[in-house]
DNA sequence: AAACCGACGTA
DNA sequence: CGTACGTCGGTTTG
């Protein structure tokens, strides 16, 4: 039989390897609500889990010391004598661990009066007699002597016990020097401080492996120990009686009775249940995750059984898809009546699309599915059109683009229970699953029947279309909504769902776009281009793409002599901070031109994506993106209208354009101020952060004359500036060096603004602090409203990956609950706008800013509407500052 | 044609 | 050596 047939047994010492943990990790990092200490648990488990990845045992147990006592106390009291009293943090952590394994399935074994490596010893014994590979984990070096050919023992480092060194025979010689078996006796000759047993003084590991060298096994020694001269042959002759002591002492029991032989030791599924409680107990839910992921299989679909019927289903295999029926009138109205009253939690439905209209639907059952086709102007489908407006439960996957179709097609709808896409964004939402059949795969462990790219014409017979869609989502909700944790799924319910609805309606008004502004702008923009781009010629002799960083270097570097700036993957960079530093050392007109050149090039592409993006009715309609980010904020596309010029004159022509659409009479823009910093000032609970904002007076002011130890009205401009660009980075995780940067001044200098900086504000230094360290512990960051987003880059050993995670662990809490608060705002507004019966409508959302039109005679009512929809959806420790400005156009409503 | 990269617009 | 995005043109890769 081959090793790679073997099956293999992996036996771990537990107390030894728990222990070694427990000095791994830091006490004060594990420790649930209650007080139990954990750390010696998550090192073990953590340990564990990559062990069962890597090693894939067939077979596996984990042996535990009874007690402290055993025969070799007894022969020897002061065995092991030397080790103190357990810290008092281990206390507790061997029992909640021994029950952590028992939901994991895994055997424990103790033996009284025997030691676990004993049972280790017995185990290993007995497995290379039944032909297994057997791997051996202890930090215990005495059960070196096991190894051989079958036996491998992996050995914690001094690091702890996430490195795992590998000894097969051929590792213990280059370490050792002695084949595995002579282990015993160099131990007893040289002596093990460990376990308290002293050797032959003088006799280290050099000596002793020179004499088995000469003598072949300490018996051999001993016979011939007249003949060893020296101080050292006087010790060996005077404390013999030690090393045969020590030796009889280290010699491992191989024969041990125990109460199981090794097939009962065959790894079984685990009991997700248990291990979910007590996962839950220990507050472990990074490791969580992984046990479930890993051990998943059914660990995985079991995580849903809840007591969902569909669930059992999908554990159950993979149904197949039923065949969609067509049914019409009496007998539609009757299925649904019946699937509705049957399936509570709701139906899965799916929007077959063309062209952004409804031309189809396809509704799921558990069991059933049927096809719809969807004509306009021939609606003999009343009953289905009611369920559709109706408040019964639909479940759907990117329901976005199907409530647009649907309110294209002129169908009221209602109803809206959950987007699979959505809630499964909130679990990994960082994560790749941007589709339902992502989803699928990830979730059911099945692969979603693609759409036939070269069928043109719907078939709703084929398993790709409306009904399959709808049914692979009602099967994968269940299992997607039980891996939400109680505060994501609280953030889906009350936040994403409503919000989607909003962003459908903001997506189909669009906002107005003067397409001869644009046009103009980009007439002068283009003759400006090619002014800048002759001149910039001329300077260098030659034409050159002027938007070809490759060409632009030779130009730099090789024609002008330029010093090389900070390099880039593919060479050196010539972006514009790069191009400043050139102008401040090497000044050439060239540098000046080149960087006017990007400005109006840049504008100009932006206006004609703009331009080209406005539809019939002079309006231009964004996609915002729900699950685009990773903290919880909307992104926009196809164009993105969050990213329109506002801080150049020229730009800000480009915000002029887009412009109040008729019927209505202005723009308003409302914008929170320092949302970001607000937030922090609640989170780090800083009362001099707190003051500030309730004192109302310029935040940035207000701080500097507490850095700098003057009044307000002594923060000089520069002042305030550097205050600003600390404050504002710190949500960021800025370096000094990054700070010194950006302000163009000495690192000391920055270094000591931030000391001064949280000398003042020291609650904002603990927090951001606090953030990380909670997130290395959780494995994840949460948001005021309960957001997550996981960080497993924080156990990096890279270092750039490790920082980098760190920076995002701090500023995703507060990014994240600037967007809870804008999308609560939004809802709010949506909701009141819709009561009082406005015909004001909210139009964009800029992260922070929202921009409305406004209806003639509606501007106060509107008002109102936005600043409590804004102001007081939040319960915060400081108050909500927003900014409201009307204009014709986005530039004028900026105040 | 797709994928990547540098650059740069916004909050 | 500051977070979060989307889009462009140029360049490299297939």
């Amino acid at each position: 039989m081959s090793d790679a047939e073997k099956p293999t047994l992996l036996i771990i010492d537990g107390h030894s390897l728990a222990f070694r943990a427990f000095y791994a990790l830091p006490v004060d990092s594990f420790r649930t609500q209650d007080g139990q200490h954990t750390n010696a648990i998550h090192g073990f488990l953590s340990m564990l889990i990559n062990l069962l990845r890597n090693e894939k045992p067939t077979h596996l147990a984990v042996a535990f010391d009874i007690s402290r006592h055993s025969f070799r106390t007894r022969e020897y009291p002061e065995y092991k004598g030397t080790r103190g009293e357990t810290p008092p943090e281990f206390i507790g952590q061997i029992p909640l661990l021994q029950e952590a394994l028992a939901a994991l399935s895994i055997r424990t074994i103790v033996k009284e009066d025997y030691e676990a490596d004993d049972i280790l010893a017995t185990l290993s014994v007995r497995g290379v007699e039944q032909g297994y590979r057997v791997l051996i984990v202890s930090g215990d070096r005495d059960t070196i002597q096991l190894v051989n050919d079958d036996v491998t023992l992996l050995y914690p480092n001094t690091q702890g016990v996430s490195q795992l060194k590998r000894y097969d025979p051929d590792a213990v010689m280059e370490r050792y020097g002695i084949r595995p078996e002579q282990y015993p006796d160099i131990a007893a000759l040289v002596g093990e401080a460990s376990d308290n047993l002293v050797g032959i003084s003088k006799v280290g590991e050099k000596t002793a492996v020179k004499w088995l060298g000469l003598y072949g096994s300490l018996d051999g020694i001993l016979e011939h120990a007249d003949e060893i001269a020296g101080v050292v042959g006087n010790n060996l002759r005077e404390q013999k009686d030690n090393a045969v002591r020590n030796r009889r002492l280290n010699h491992l029991i191989t024969d041990l009775e125990l109460p199981l032989d090794l097939p009962e030791l065959e790894r079984r599924p685990i009991d997700e249940q248990a291990v979910r409680d007590i996962f839950a107990r220990l507050e472990f839910r990074s490791i969580l995750e992984r046990v479930l992921k890993q051990e998943g299989g059914e660990g995985i679909l079991a995580a849903a059984a809840i007591s969902d019927a569909v669930v059992d289903e999908a554990r159950n295999g993979a149904p197949a898809i039923p065949v969609a029926q067509s049914l019409l009138d009496e007998e539609l109205a009757g299925w649904l009546a019946r699937a509705v009253v049957a399936h509570p939690g709701g139906l899965g439905l799916s929007v077959e699309l063309m062209d952004g209209k409804a031309i189809g639907f396809g509704i799921a059952t558990s069991s059933e599915t049927v096809t719809l086709p969807w004509i306009p102007e021939r609606a003999d489908y009343a009953p289905f059109e009611a369920w559709l407006a109706s408040d019964a439960p639909k479940i759907m996957s990117d329901a976005k683009t199907q409530l647009k179709a649907m309110r294209r097609s002129g169908l009221a709808f209602d109803g809206l229970a959950t987007d699979v896409l959505v809630a499964g964004w909130l679990i990994r939402p960082g994560g790749q699953e941007k589709s339902l059949a992502d989803l699928v795969q990830r979730y059911l462990d099945e692969t979603l029947p693609q759409t036939d790219v070269n069928q043109l014409v719907p078939d709703e017979n084929s398993p790709s279309g409306a009904p399959a869609q709808a049914w692979y989502t009602l099967r994968v909700a269940p299992v997607v909504l039980a891996s939400l944790d109680d505060g994501s799924r609280h953030v889906l319910d009350a936040i994403e769902m409503p919000t989607l609805a909003v962003l459908a309606e903001m997506e189909l008004r669009g906002v107005a776009v003067s397409h001869s502004q644009l046009a103009a702008l980009s007439e002068e923009l283009g003759e400006s281009v090619a002014g800048i781009a002759a001149k910039a010629y001329a300077e260098i002799g030659h034409e050159v793409n002027l938007g070809s960083p490759k060409q632009l270097q030779e130009v730099l570097f090789d024609q002008l002599g330029m010093p090389k700036t900070r390099a880039t993957k593919t060479g050196f960079s010539t972006d514009a901070g790069a191009l400043a530093d050139l102008q401040e050392s090497n000044p050439h007109p060239f540098l000046g031109l080149l960087l006017e050149h990007r400005d109006a090039t840049k504008l100009r592409q932006i206006v004609e994506t703009l331009d080209k993006a406005i539809d019939a009715s002079g309006r231009i309609h964004t996609t915002y993106v729900q699950i685009g980010t990773a903290t919880g904020r909307i992104a926009s596309n196809d164009p993105n209208l969050q990213n329109i010029p506002v801080r150049t004159e020229d730009g800000r022509r480009i915000r002029a354009a887009f412009r109040v659409g008729e019927g209505y009479k202005t723009l308003l823009t409302a914008d929170y101020s320092q949302i970001e910093m607000r937030i922090m000032a609640h989170l780090s609970e800083d009362p001099g952060l707190i003051e500030a904002f309730n004192a109302g007076e310029d935040l940035h002011r207000f701080v500097g004359a507490r850095i700098f130890g003057v009044a307000p009205e002594g923060v000089s401009p520069i002042m305030r500036t550097k205050v600003k660009a600390m404050s504002y980075g710190l949500a960021y995780g800025l370096s000094a060096f990054g700070l010194s940067r950006q302000l163009r001044i000495e690192t000391a200098e920055a270094r000591q603004l931030m000391t001064d900086y949280f000398a003042r504000f020291g609650a904002v230094r603990d927090y951001l602090r606090n953030v990380v360290e909670q997130a290395r512990v959780d494995g994840y960051t949460t948001t005021i409203y309960g957001r997550r987003r996981p960080f497993p880059d924080l156990q990096s050993p890279h270092r750039v990956h490790r920082e980098a995670a760190e920076r995002q662990a701090l500023n995703s809490p507060i990014q994240g609950s600037a967007a809870d608060i804008m999308k609560l705002a939004m809802i709010a507004i949506e909701r009141d706008i819709a009561a009082q019966k406005l015909e004001s409508r909210m139009l964009l959302q800029v992260h922070d800013e929202l921009i409305f039109e406004v209806a003639d005679g509606e501007a106060d009512a509107l008002e109102k509407i936005v600043r409590a929809g804004m102001g007081g959806g939040a319960e915060l420790l400081v108050p909500l500052d927003v900014q409201l400005g009307h204009g014709a156009n986005w530039d004028d409503a900026a105040h």
